[in-house]
RNA sequence: GGUCCAUUCGUCUAGUGGUUAGGACGUCAGGUUUUCAUCCUGUUAACAGGGGUUCGAUUCCCCUAUGGACUACCA
C-alpha cells in the first residue's frame, strides 16, 4: 500500500472553529495509525478575507491539542511552501495546461452581468447555471472567435478561467463514508478555476497540491461534498489518479437547527474555539475556561465517531490505535455542552492532588491568596471529586480563605434553634482545650462530648456548619476547621453567634 | 427553487432480517453523607411516517416528511 499522507487545509479568515479541529483530529488520527504524514496546508487564496493572525491561532491550535504537524509552513518539508499564496506561480502553470487540454476556457464576462442573468433567473423561479446549456451566448473564449478573444487578452481586459464542464454526463465517484454517488454534469456548473486577481480558487489549487504533495486521502468537511464531482473531473482531466475521500458530518448546534455557530456558544455559555481569540470580535476558547487538552480532545473525537465498545475515554494513543475512517458517522451531531464538561471531570479526576494544588495557586494568586503547595493538596483533595475545573475548586472552598460575611437567611429559619447560640459556647469551649486539632482527634473526641451530653448532632453540627461556612454545604465539618485552625475556628464562632443573634 | 447528503432514547451513539433494541451524558428516585456535592444503585426514554420485499423488518427497496450542505472571481 501506498504511503498515507492526508492535510488539514484551513482558510486563514479567522479563529478555528473546533469543527475544524475535529476535521484535523480526524486528518491526524488516521494518517497516525498508518504511520503516515500529516500535512498543514494554509489556503489563503482569497485575499479579501484574509485574517492576521489567524494562521498562528490555527497552528497554536493544533499544538494545545496534541495534533503535531509532520509537514506545514513551521516545519517545512519536501513538498513546501505550504502557504497556497505562496504558490501562486504554479497554479497558473496548471490551469493552462487545463487551457491547452481543451478541458478549461477564458471568461470575460464581467461579475454584474452574471449577477443581473441569476436575478432574472431567480424572478422566473429558476436557477442560472453557467454550463454547456448556455456558455455560448455567453462571453468567453468557447463562443467567441479566436481573434477576437485573443485580442481581448492581448488587450488586458480581465477574465477568469473557468472548467469546461461536460454536457449530460453521469459522473459517478465513490466516499469512503457515504458509498457510491452519483451526479449528473448537466445540474453543475462551469466553475472558475482561476480568479482574474492572478490567483487560483479552491478548486484549482486543492487539487494541484494534493496531487503534487502526493496526498493519499482527503478527509474534509461535508460541505465539500457537492464540488467532488468537480474534483473528480478535474483530476480526470489532469489526467492523474484521485486519492480516496471521506466526507465529515457536521456539527450542529445543541438545540435548535443549523450547524454549531459562534453564537450558540455565546448565548448557551460554552466556547466554540480551541483557544481565546484576541482580535477584534474576541472568542472564548475551551483552553481559557479551563478544559484539559486531552478531555478536550477526547470530546471532540467521539463527536461524530466511535469505536463501538463502551469506551469512551481515550488518550490521543488510544485514539490513534482505535480509529479507523468507516466508524465515522453519517449524520450531523449536536454539540452537547453538558458532556463536554463531564470528560473534563474524568480527566481532573485522574490528575494527583499535587498536580492539582498547583493548578490551583495559580489561580489563587489572581485572588491575592498565597497558600503553600502541601496545604493546597490537602484542600484539594476535599474537594476534587466533585468539580470538574481547577477554578471551580475556589467555588468549593472560598469560606476556607475568609470567614463568612453572610449567614443563609433559609438555614437560620429552618436549623437555628433558641439554644444554638448556647450549645455552640460550649462547643466552642471543647475546642479550645482539644489537645490536637486535627480532624482525625477532633471528631471522635467532639463526638462522644456531644453524645455524653445527650446533645442532637443534628443541632450542633449544623449551626457549626452555618458559623463556620455561612451555609450548609462544604466538605467533612471536622477537615475544615482543622484546615483553617484553631483560632480561625473559634473567630467565626463568635462572629457567628452574635450576628446571627443579633 | 435545483443538486447532493442524512434520519435509533432529550443529546452522543451501539446494534441485528427474528434482541427484553445495549451503553454514556442528562432527567428522576433511592442509598451513602450530621450539610452540600461527589459516589453507588435503580429509573426514565428511541428505531420519523407510509408503502413494498419477506414467514418475519428497526435492519433491504421506494415514496413522503423533516433536517443539513451546496448552489460566489469564499473556502
Amino acid at each position: 500500500m501506498e504511503q498515507v499522507r492526508v492535510r488539514f487545509a484551513p482558510s486563514p479568515t479567522g479563529p478555528l472553529h473546533i469543527g475544524g479541529v475535529r476535521t484535523a483530529l480526524y486528518n491526524y488520527l488516521f494518517a497516525k495509525k498508518s504511520g503516515g504524514t500529516f500535512i498543514l496546508r494554509i489556503e489563503d487564496t482569497d485575499q479579501t478575507r484574509f485574517v492576521e493572525g489567524a494562521e498562528e491561532y490555527i497552528m497554536e491550535s493544533l499544538e494545545w491539542c496534541g495534533i503535531i504537524v509532520d509537514e506545514g509552513i513551521k516545519e517545512g518539508g519536501p513538498f513546501g511552501p505550504y502557504r497556497q499564496s505562496d504558490r501562486k506561480a504554479i497554479y497558473r502553470e496548471y490551469a493552462d495546461i487545463l487551457i491547452n487540454k481543451g478541458a478549461a476556457y477564458y471568461s470575460f464576462d464581467t461579475t454584474e452581468h452574471l449577477e443581473s442573468l441569476r436575478k432574472e433567473a431567480e424572478k422566473t423561479g429558476n436557477t442560472f447555471i453557467y454550463n454547456a446549456s448556455n456558455r455560448n451566448e455567453l462571453s468567453n473564449s468557447l463562443s467567441l472567435a479566436e481573434n477576437e478573444w485573443k485580442i481581448k487578452l492581448e488587450k488586458g481586459e480581465p477574465y477568469v478561467i473557468r472548467y469546461k464542464m461536460p454536457k449530460n454526463e453521469e459522473i459517478h465517484f465513490e466516499d469512503i463514508i457515504r458509498g457510491h454517488i452519483v451526479v449528473n454534469s448537466s445540474t453543475l456548473d462551469d466553475k472558475v478555476l482561476f480568479k482574474s486577481d492572478g490567483m487560483p480558487t479552491y478548486h484549482l489549487a486543492n487539487i494541484v497540491d494534493d496531487h503534487l504533495m502526493k496526498i493519499s486521502h482527503v478527509i474534509r468537511g461535508e460541505e465539500w461534498l457537492p464540488s467532488l464531482p468537480l474534483h473528480i473531473l478535474l483530476y480526470r482531466s489532469f489526467g492523474w489518479d484521485p486519492p480516496l475521500f471521506s466526507h465529515l458530518p457536521l456539527l450542529l448546534k445543541p438545540d435548535g437547527k443549523g450547524k454549531l455557530s459562534k453564537r450558540d456558544g455565546d448565548k448557551m455559555g460554552f466556547p466554540v474555539f480551541p483557544l481565546f481569540w484576541p482580535f477584534g470580535e474576541t472568542a472564548k476558547g475551551y483552553r481559557e475556561e479551563g478544559y484539559y487538552p486531552d478531555a478536550f480532545v477526547n470530546m471532540i473525537a467521539l463527536l461524530g465517531w466511535n469505536p463501538g465498545t463502551e469506551q469512551e475515554i481515550f488518550s490521543m494513543k488510544e485514539l490513534i490505535d482505535a480509529f479507523t475512517i468507516d466508524r465515522v458517522g453519517k449524520s450531523g451531531s449536536r454539540f452537547d455542552p453538558e458532556k463536554a464538561k463531564w470528560f473534563n471531570h474524568q480527566y481532573l479526576q485522574k490528575k494527583s492532588n499535587n498536580q492539582l494544588a498547583i493548578e490551583f495557586r495559580e489561580f489563587l494568586r489572581t485572588y491575592g491568596h498565597h497558600v503553600d503547595i502541601v496545604n493546597l493538596e490537602v484542600l484539594v483533595g476535599m474537594v476534587k471529586e466533585r468539580v470538574s475545573f481547577v477554578r471551580d475548586i475556589w467555588d468549593q472552598t472560598d469560606f476556607f480563605f475568609k470567614a463568612p460575611e453572610m449567614y443563609d437567611q433559609e438555614v437560620i429559619k429552618k436549623r437555628w434553634t433558641p439554644d444554638s447560640a448556647a450549645l455552640l459556647m460550649e462547643l466552642k469551649a471543647e475546642l479550645e482545650k482539644a489537645d490536637s486539632f486535627s480532624a482525625v482527634d477532633l471528631e471522635p473526641a467532639i463526638k462522644s462530648w456531644i453524645e455524653e451530653k445527650g446533645y442532637n448532632m443534628g443541632v450542633i453540627m449544623n449551626a457549626f456548619r452555618l458559623v463556620v461556612v455561612g451555609a450548609l454545604r462544604g466538605p467533612h465539618m471536622f477537615d475544615i476547621i482543622s484546615w483553617i485552625g484553631r483560632e480561625e475556628t473559634l473567630k467565626r464562632i463568635d462572629k457567628g453567634v452574635s450576628h446571627i443573634n443579633k
